[in-house]
Formats: structure tokens, sequence, C-alpha cells
DNA sequence: GTCCTCATGTAAACCGTTACATGATTTC
DNA sequence: GAAATCATGTAACGGTTTACATGAGGAC
């Protein structure tokens, strides 16, 4: 019954009571990476999961003209939460406009489809050093069963995800620039950093 | 003015003509792994697309009441799809259902996650194992101009993505399963395909 | 005779974004 | 005094999924 957007307002309401303005900026970038969402979308979405009592709020008075809403998990919120943490994902369709536009690239400019990769490669590396820096700050490898765990495994998988586009942008730039002086620079970087097709291959089959 | 999906679709249409049957085969998995639409979605839209001039359709009498139309893209779809590709894409938000489940990971039974990424990880290997063959049935390296330069680029991002996600639920496996027998077995696997923190950390900063 | 593939469409429901709407408090 | 932040909501629009609707031809 409760949506997808429900389970991400309930596991980080998990972690501590909010109001809806505040998983509004939890749920926005740069914070929430792996799932947003506008306020026009919590605050309904919060309205439905109180009537299906996965969560309660008191009102305390805000700055505003209305009431500040404090949600917090009931009982039932979390025992909801805890089953579907371990529930196989819906299959939804992957859809990536740059392996989109990878696809249709051979149609394109190579001058102008490097200009491209480069600002999504800065972009991605960007990123990573933002992970870099927060992974920095944060106790290695912390115990499962406590919050910080989820922050540790989920910063584990962005950085691992970056590490992925950043050595696909760079491959991508050393195909596209052939015979020109950037090819020696991108060849040692993407040879280095990520698995090529060749050396993954003595590992199976 | 034209969607994403109207260019996915004139994407597909630059490499040959097609009838709107067929290009809503050719978007649903296992073909389409980085757009897909069903056929309610791609026939409004090829009438779109008509309408903007952009593809050009040739009636030929079909198997059932109606006629099959065999739609192919026009100078200036062609010309429209070869500005876009070159276009900085939408920054659309990542929802990643799995990485969700990942933050609130704490609040789960352990044996019952690492099923949960057992699972996955088969899934992610079993697709890797398919690209795996279908770039064994391509040529090394095919050159920019060609269609096949498309094909093996985004084939090179799919083996890089599920390499990274192999790589992460193998981190997350063992993570989860401390003091267990399968602990010597996914720490040999893990440490050796993907960077690990420590592993990256010396080339910056 | 039933099921599958080929073939094209429409309608309703759902999810998400953008825009509309209001207003107090704090900072510059 | 203007702008940013805090605070909550609704409405319109666009994209996607699911369901409705039809029907020929071939395989079993």
């Amino acid at each position: 019954m409760t949506s997808t957007l429900g389970y991400a307002i309930l596991a980080i309401l998990a972690r501590h009571p909010r109001s809806g303005y505040e998983l509004s900026t939890a749920m926005s970038r740069p914070l929430g990476y792996f799932w947003t969402a506008r306020h026009s979308q919590i605050h309904p979405e919060l309205q439905r999961l109180v009537a299906a009592r996965q969560v309660s709020f008191e009102q305390v008075p805000g700055p505003g003209p209305q009431d500040k809403k404090i949600y917090s998990l009931t009982d039932e919120g979390l025992a909801a939460l805890r089953q579907w943490v371990v529930e196989p994902p819906q299959i939804r369709p992957e859809r990536d406009e740059m392996v989109l536009k990878t696809y249709a690239a051979w149609l394109a400019d190579p001058a102008e489809l490097i200009r491209l990769f480069r600002d999504q490669l800065e972009a991605h590396e960007r990123r990573l050093s933002s992970y870099e820096e927060q992974r920095a700050s944060m106790p290695e490898a912390p115990a499962h069963g406590s919050p910080a765990f989820g922050n540790y495994a989920t910063l584990w998988c962005g950085i691992s995800y970056e590490n992925h586009r950043i050595a696909w942008c760079r491959w991508m730039i050393g195909q596209l620039g052939t015979d020109r002086d950037l090819l020696e620079k991108n060849d040692q970087l993407s040879a280095s950093l990520y698995p090529s097709w060749d050396a993954v291959k003595p590992s199976e089959s």
C-alpha cells in the first residue's frame, strides 16, 4: 500500500523525528542523493502515512502562521519499514540519458562529444571528492545496528558508483580523442583505475 | 519541445526504420536497458514526432486489421537528434531503491539482508555475463561514425556498472556476515576486484 | 479450439515537477 | 526595506504504468 516515497520518509524519520520542512530539505540535493522529493510531494504523503498510522505528529507553535508538525515513527511504521527493507526491490526500468546519448553518439561531432564527457567527468569528480570528504569524517566500518552503518554503506556505494562513472567518461574521451595529445593522458588514467575488459577476463569462464 | 522519449525513438530509428511494434519490443527488457517504454507511450509519441516532421512513415498492409506503419527519420529528425546528443543532459534525480534500503539496513535482520544482497548479486552477475557474451560477439573498438560504436560504448558502460554493483553487493554481504564462515570467501572476492577506500587514497589530495 | 505473436490504438490512474498561495522571523 | 529561511499547503501539468479494446495469422 505504502509507496516507495512513503518508505523513504519512514527511513529518514527512523533516525529522528522531523518536520515536513526538514524532511524536504533532507530529501533535496545535495543531501538526498538516492531518493529526492519536493515539499509538495512530502506533505500529502505525510498525511497519508498519518492516516495509515505509520507516523504520528505533535504540533508545536512554529514561526509562520501555521503550527509546525513534528513527525515521528509509530511502532506500526517501524515494523512496516523493517519488513520492507529486506523485501526484494521493485524492478524499475533504468533510464539514463547519458547512456542514451552514447547510443546515438556515432552521429555526433567528436569534438563536441569530448566537451560533453569532460563536463560530465568534472561533475562526477566533484561528487567523488565530496563523498571522500564525508567518508574521512566518519568512523571506519560502523557496527551494523547503528544508523551510522546506513550512512557508511550508502557512501561506499556512492563512491563506487562515481568511480565507475569517472572511468567510463575517461574511456569515452579516450575513444573519441584519437591521434591527439590527450590520448596519452587518458590512456594512463583509465587503464589503471578501472577494470578494462581484458583485465577482467581471466577470472570467469 | 521533443521529450527524452522522443529522442530515444529517434535514436533507434536512426539505425534503421521500424514499426511502432518493433520499437516497443526494442524498448522493453532485456533489449532496452537504458530507456524503456510501452507501446501505449510509443504510439502517441510517434504521432507527435510525425506532427513535428521528425519522422515519417509509409503504410504497408499488416497481418492485423490495421495497416502496419514503418517509421523512419526525416532530415529534420536526424538534425534534431544530432544536436540533442551533445547537449548536457537534464539533471534528473537518482532514485535507487536498493540504496534507500541500505540507508535503513541498520534496522533489519542481518541474515535476511544477506539473502537480499545475495539475490541482487546473482542478478547482476547474470547480467554481466550476458553483457560479456555480447561483447565477445562484437568487433573490438569499432570506429566512431558507425552505429557499432554506440553499441560498444553502451556495453562498456553496462559492464562497468555491473562490476560496480557486484563489488558493492559483495562488500555488503561481507560487512553483514561478520564472524561467520562466509567472511573469508567474501573478503577475498571484494578486496581484489574493486577499489577499496584505502587503495584509492594515495592518488589524490 | 486455444494460445502466442504481430499490430495499433485509447483511457484511467499514478507519480513527480513546477507553479501558485500565504505568512512570520531573522539576517543584511 | 529586501532577501533568505522556516513552514505548510493546493493545483496544473507532464510522463509512465496498467488496463481496456480489437483483430488477423500461425503454431500446437
